[in-house]
DNA sequence: ATGAAAGCGCTAACAA
DNA sequence: TTGTTAGCGCTTTCAT
């Protein structure tokens, strides 16, 4: 036998239709224990390590396939820690369903092509979107077209996908309050990339108007919410410690009668990059200025500090889009779903300076 | 027509046979332009959005699928930054291939199943293993049984599978010898897990025969090459910063006269974590303590000091294990690769005390 | 340049 | 409980 064997070749081996064969591996159907055997002994014999996944998928039109369309680059999306635990949720979610995670890269360079060709061609029963598009995403008109279902992880809201996300504009305006109640007047922000060209630097008015994507318009709501108007505004290129830094040279440089009190930065890795840049500035933390971040993620590397941050379920909402995939697949047609979060509260946050 | 079209449907719709509407999707074979044209005009018209992958796939017997095991749960392994960019420049690389990666978990938990159902079932044309495991790894023997020929990073070199890992043990000898010609006489080191039970803490030479994994081990030797005997061997039960600075404190909690005046970390999150428990036990680095890595990460949060470190090409890596499983499933059987490194000294190593 | 026909490996009606 | 039959959607000889 040169070629591996098929199922009718164990089949015959054992000398049983195919059927009763595929019946011998699936369970699905009533066997006799007895015949059951001869065909698990046949297929030993043969080494035959079980049904070809490739004419299963065909016969039962399902690939068990979840397509996994990451925001940007790998390297970038998993940098950041916030996407990785979502994985991490949702693979221990959908795993034990014989599910597997296919990972498609999201437009990487402004030269390629819109989409990945595995948003095209892969096999997948169902696909997630990290970092949730805008409305007019080639990705998702390409899924479309293809008739996948989609659920869209901290996205807009739009018709025929499933939203899961957050609720990180309430979140952000119980930390606006907790900093408006410790005196703070002066409060500047930095956020996340505001769209795919991920300009980065100080944002005046005119550009806030256009942040394309909804977690950092969200978030910079949710100050506005608690009655903080932002005395500035930095729009990080990435979730990254570097650029963290970068907004608190920009922010933090000038004298302490104008200098911002606290900076919001809607990331912990961001915060962590303000808290570090404020230090090198010479400030302290937070006796010149708070901090505060988002995400509520575990930095050691920050020790003895931690952060305040507005802490997300992140594993949870890696675990509800599992459900939500599941129940998809099932047919059915599951409501967006909005996780709470809470505010928790560090060593980067005190007093306003004279208040 | 209430089910998705298919290419019969097209081709039908456009006159044509279904071999010729084939022809017209893939470009493999003369057709004329006329012709295609109406395939694609009457496929535009069903909202036909190319050929099935499913059908394709059984068909061809190939499903674009590699499978890449790491070496772990998911959230560990993604926190540690080297199997990010590892699997950041394998999708570089095959992705154009027409490519796609199927996460699959390693063995997570002692009680569970020795290997992820992924592993028996999912389609698959070859299979990356991050943490390449022991000889006996019962994920190696299912992928063996089902005939999905392997390629594995940093792992043993075994028969039957195609190894890509780098000069670690030369890498560390070079290292080693910096700091020998600094002075350093009493070096501890901070290892990598020996094995999949992650004891942690402090071995003696017993259990240092007894490492398991290739990684720790051979990261080892390259110091004894150096004729470097470490004064303490930490092992660490993850890459984790935290890990780094328990060992600090587990090292370096005693009298200077018999301090350790190096430690060698085989990570750099560990070197990261030994030099910030270094400066909670009160040691400045390097006048007190020189502290080295390995990897070559980029550490912004550890600014303004960067480590001494040996620098692997981890993207390349990536690229060259592409490479492998594009002649591998050219039938090819590539050899082994070696890729080099190289010492990059920092700000965290200097001449012993005293020396 | 196009069409007819076979079959990739499997599962699921249905019949026995 | 087992066998027969059909067909999932596609690609690819081989004829025409």
């Amino acid at each position: 036998m040169s070629q591996r064997p098929t199922l009718a070749d164990v089949a015959s081996a054992a000398g049983v239709s195919v059927s009763t064969a595929s019946l011998a591996f699936s369970g699905a159907g009533p066997i006799a224990d007895a015949t059951r055997q001869r065909v698990l002994d046949a297929a030993a014999e043969l080494g035959y390590s079980g049904p070809n996944p490739l004419g299963r998928q065909l016969r039962s039109g399902r690939s068990g396939i979840v397509g996994v369309v990451v925001g940007d680059a790998l390297r970038r999306s998993f940098r950041d820690p916030v996407s990785v635990q979502l994985l991490d949720g949702l693979v221990d979610t959908i795993g034990p369903l014989g599910l597997g995670v296919l990972l498609i890269p999201g437009p990487t360079s402004p030269g390629g092509p819109a989409v990945d060709p595995l948003v095209e061609a892969a096999a997948m029963d169902v696909a997630v979107m990290l970092w949730g598009g805008t409305l007019d995403d080639p990705t998702l008109e390409a899924l479309a077209r293809r008739g996948i279902p989609v659920v869209v992880v901290e996205g807009h809201e739009l018709s025929g996908v499933v939203t899961v996300g957050i609720d990180d504009r309430g979140g952000v305006a119980e930390l606006a309050a907790h900093l408006r109640d410790l005196g703070h007047r002066r409060v500047a922000t930095v956020t996340l990339p505001f769209g795919p060209e991920r300009q980065g630097g100080l944002a005046d008015l005119a550009r806030r108007e256009q942040i394309a994507w909804s977690i950092p318009r969200r978030r910079l709501e949710g100050l506005l919410d608690a009655g903080v108007e932002p005395v500035g505004v930095y729009e990080a290129p990435a979730s990254l410690v570097e650029h963290g830094s970068a907004a608190a040279r920009a922010l933090l440089s000038g004298p302490p009668e104008t200098r911002p009190t606290a900076v919001v930065a809607q990331s912990d890795m961001l915060a962590a990059g303000v808290v570090l840049g404020a230090r090198e500035l010479g400030l302290r933390v937070p006796e010149d200025v708070s901090v505060a971040g988002f995400d509520g993620l575990d930095l050691p590397w920050l020790a003895p500090d931690t952060l305040t941050t507005v802490v997300q379920p992140i594993a949870e909402k890696g675990a509800t889009v599992g459900r939500v995939i599941q129940a998809v697949l099932a047919g059915e047609h599951p409501a967006d779903d909005v996780l709470p979060v809470s505010l928790r509260v560090g060593t980067t946050t005190t007093a306003a300076p004279g208040a």
